[in-house]
DNA sequence: TTGCGTCCCATGAATTCCCATGTAATACAG
DNA sequence: CTGTATTACATGGGAATTCATGGGACGCAA
């Protein structure tokens, strides 16, 4: 298995849309880049479409295209495969790292999720996600409030490692 | 199964953030590290997700590799699995061990956990934890307390060794 | 021309690399 | 078994490199 994104962290964005990409995202980049080799700059895919995802969700070229191979197994002409069609290949483009580790996010892109001046990447294993800080952070509460409100409190109520949700699945280690 | 990291030991933190690794830690990182050969330097990912987790936990990179496919068990687009996701991926990140047995906490994640110039390090059987010395201080309090407040004592309300604590394991947690 | 995107250069800060030292642990010779 | 040589460990410092970020110049298209 290739090499994952991880971590997470804030990037400037400048006037003109420009954007570092995390030092260790690159690696994976160039790593998910069949066509990458030592001194090229790595491309990569971002899809923005999703009317509830928040953030702009970026693929190495192996990883979309082994999404794009899935798509095409779904029954050509079908709602799923145009739905699926249309938010990862009509919404999407193709970037290339440039010479100093940073992409370009359109003014029309920066609009879209209300990116002005920071953003965020997160790493999602695969891929990573860009997000509009507060966005984020939205994101990141809710998702801790998931976790404490529900029911993994023992007897006495206590805080629960997230660990145990693990074990509430299935497979023993 | 694998070598398991024992034992706690304090260790220096100096102004850029580099910790040395207890000797025996690495070695348990060699033997679980796939890519390790003698002479390589093994590489660790460290998790610093998890809000009511007050340390910095080691793992290997098969015992990491492990706990991934266990997440990727969970139903793909569940919470559990985006949350577990956001714990352990997202806050998490990829570190090799250098040439003199250290690593580097960077200025955000030692700033994230209050520690400023020392850590300790506790084994934990298959991973390992990175503490800010007081925070584990109240840890072990309040572990203790969470033993004494409890009802393994006997009858005569006197305590008792912890070990009863595994013939209880039909009854659940 | 006026905004947008691309290319090239610049710079401070953070991170990595390389070398050094004292001390503890271990091996070895007598 | 005992003093000494050798190696392993933990830690520190400075130089070299990488990173993140900013600015100017140029060309293109509406």
């Amino acid at each position: 298995m290739a090499r994952r994104f991880r971590g997470e962290s804030t990037h400037k964005v400048d006037a003109k849309g420009r954007v570092s990409i995390p030092a260790a995202f690159r690696r994976v980049l160039e790593e998910g880049d069949h066509d990458w080799s030592k001194g090229l700059f790595p491309t990569l895919i971002l899809v923005y479409g999703g009317k509830e995802r928040k953030f702009i969700e970026g693929y190495t070229v192996n990883a979309m295209a082994n999404l794009e191979t899935r798509i095409e197994d779904l029954k050509l002409g079908s709602k799923k495969r145009r739905y699926m069609e249309h938010t990862f290949l009509t919404q999407s483009l193709q970037v290339q790292v440039d010479p100093t580790g940073r992409l370009v996010l359109s003014q029309k892109l920066r609009d879209k999720f209300g990116i002005t001046n920071e953003v965020i990447f997160a790493a999602a294993g695969t891929t990573f996600q860009i997000w509009e800080p507060s966005a984020h952070e939205d994101n990141a509460t809710r998702m801790d409030e998931w976790f404490d409100e529900d029911d993994w409190l023992d007897d006495k109520n206590q805080t629960v490692d997230p660990l145990v949700l693990l074990d509430m699945a299935s497979t023993g280690e």
